[in-house]
DNA sequence: TCTTACTTTAGAATCATTATCAATTAAAAA
DNA sequence: TTTTTAATTGATAATGATTCTAAAGTAAGA
């Protein structure tokens, strides 16, 4: 069975370049937490647990390469660092986040929803979408649930 | 007629916030570019021309301020800069943005499009959305004519 | 083996943003 | 009007994320 790391490291020799050991542990990590959205010093400090050897710069030169190939997405919260998340193997496009503005919790959309969207725009203003970045901020279900439990909020 | 400041200063009042001459300085600014999508960094060299004593500090605290009212909204293309972009009167949500990945031109898109995709992500995810964020990238139209009348491309 | 190109590490450098603090300004109270 | 109080500002230092640099390491091909 072909893994889904190998994949990957043929992705990046298609691109000429090669899966060292960082490479590897970095992607690894990201696999293991693929529901998180972990910043760089996230990643770090979690691929040192494996690998402690690797330098802070080689997980950013990582993710960057990673990114580049389109294997992750860096996205931004605007709470001033990027974060790093795996795309779906074969989505075309990235996926959607829900940002809980209460307890700051970021839940993912895997589903499209926007394809009569980008049918509208790609006609309206004539732009030829590759990609897209939705979120959307709110109240997640569990704080509407632990706000209608509870009569003081 | 009651202009844009004024309208603004009493928000302002009714935060209990007062509209300083360095603060009117900065709105002004940003409604005369209103087309565009001003870094900290742009905001401040172009209020200097009007109003030449103030610093730096105070712009990035007045466009925090106003993001607070939801006057501006801080918004990010990855480029490693927050951009600030004053929202429409009234608008209830965001307004959207093309980013060409070709000549780098950010256009917007003041339409809504996403009632229907709110409506589904509320009801399915359970989520109670405040507000949004959504990016498309891709090519322009700019771009796309050009590339079409270009054989070299 | 020799050469070449790629990759890594550690730490310095950079750049955006935030914090600090003394000075200024404006509003409120007397 | 004077006094008091709180808000605001400007300069600059501090912080924190990210990128750069230079020397050393690694792997593959000639």
């Amino acid at each position: 069975m072909e893994t889904r790391i190998d994949r990957i490291k043929k992705q990046l020799h298609a691109a000429s370049y090669k899966l060292t050991p960082q490479r590897e542990a970095t992607v690894r990590v990201l696999l293991d937490h693929e529901e998180d959205h972990l910043s760089a010093e996230d990643v770090y400090l979690l691929v040192k647990d494996i690998a402690p050897e690797i330098g802070l710069a080689t997980v950013y030169r990582t993710l960057e390469l990673l990114t580049e190939l389109k294997i992750v997405d860096k996205i931004n919260f605007g709470d001033g660092v990027s974060r790093y998340d795996l795309r779906q193997e074969g989505a075309a496009h990235f996926h959607h986040h829900l940002v809980c503005l209460e307890c700051g919790a970021v839940d993912e959309i895997q589903e499209d929803l926007l394809e009569d969207v980008e049918g509208v725009v790609e006609k309206r203003w004539n732009f030829q979408i590759k990609d897209h970045r939705l979120t959307f901020h709110g109240i997640c279900w569990r704080c509407h649930d632990r706000s209608s439990q509870d009569p003081s909020q």
